[in-house]
DNA sequence: TTTCAATTACGATACTTGTCGTACATTTGA
DNA sequence: TCAAATGTACGACAAGTATCGTAATTGAAA
């Protein structure tokens, strides 16, 4: 599988590819009616959206039937990851540990967060 | 002051906004030499940039001189901050455990910096 | 078979970004 | 004083994005 690729993707087309993550593949109506509960936009912009990220190859599409059936192409877990190396660098001097006090501030975790955090680091330094 | 604004740079600013927070107020000829350091670019291209960002006010200028001073307005913490918010809610679910997880899946840290992380948290918790 | 509703295709437009070329202004040192 | 040198201002342009109107297509109902 191709995944060596950099996922460049804008802000509509991370909110699209969300929905496609959590869906499954899905027809562009499914998709819209889904973007229209949280975004006001026409059903022929989202048409376009998922047309364009075919071409960008970030989702693909089944022409089987009438009605194209489109799926991600990229994956959540690899998108995340580029995301965060992304930020990390920009942002954050490179330093994993100043993004994480960063996150923690920002979101104020509940205890029972931060103790999850801490038995996963548990884990993952023991190791 | 009006910091309740959402900061909203694109790439490229955010570049310069780093150089800025790093070295404090500069002239665009010190922003430009250390973007050139990075990225292949023209002299009046920074410019424009910095010009876009005033505009936006994502920094401000001195005048007083004929080398302008340009000054990030937003704050970095706070920077940081949103755009962590902003990714946590987009790509992982609101759960800045499941962020913590993949950046550190993402990054591969050190021991060292897992120890940080940890030392980090315990002070967080005891508190 | 004809018609209609649902879909996709396509083109146009308005914005934003990043890039520069070039003009204009100001300082300065010869 | 006046020509370089050093800056800033500004307009233009290409690329990419988001949006939508309208045309073309097609499957299915009547």
């Amino acid at each position: 599988m191709g995944a060596k690729q950099t996922i460049k993707a804008t802000e509509a087309e991370l909110e699209i590819l969300n929905i496609l993550w959590q869906q499954g593949p899905a027809t562009v109506k499914e998709v819209h009616e889904k973007l229209a509960l949280t975004k006001e936009t026409g059903y022929t912009t989202t048409l376009k959206l998922l047309q364009n990220m075919l071409e960008k190859e970030l989702v693909s599409r089944d022409e089987a039937n009438k009605k194209h059936i489109y799926t991600a192409t990229v994956n959540k877990k690899q998108a995340q990851g580029q995301m965060m190396q992304r930020l990390i660098e920009t942002m954050f001097n490179g330093s994993a540990m100043e993004l994480v006090a960063q996150a923690l501030g920002a979101h104020k975790p509940s205890k029972a967060e931060l103790d999850m955090i801490k038995e996963y680091l548990d884990k993952k330094t023991k190791k």
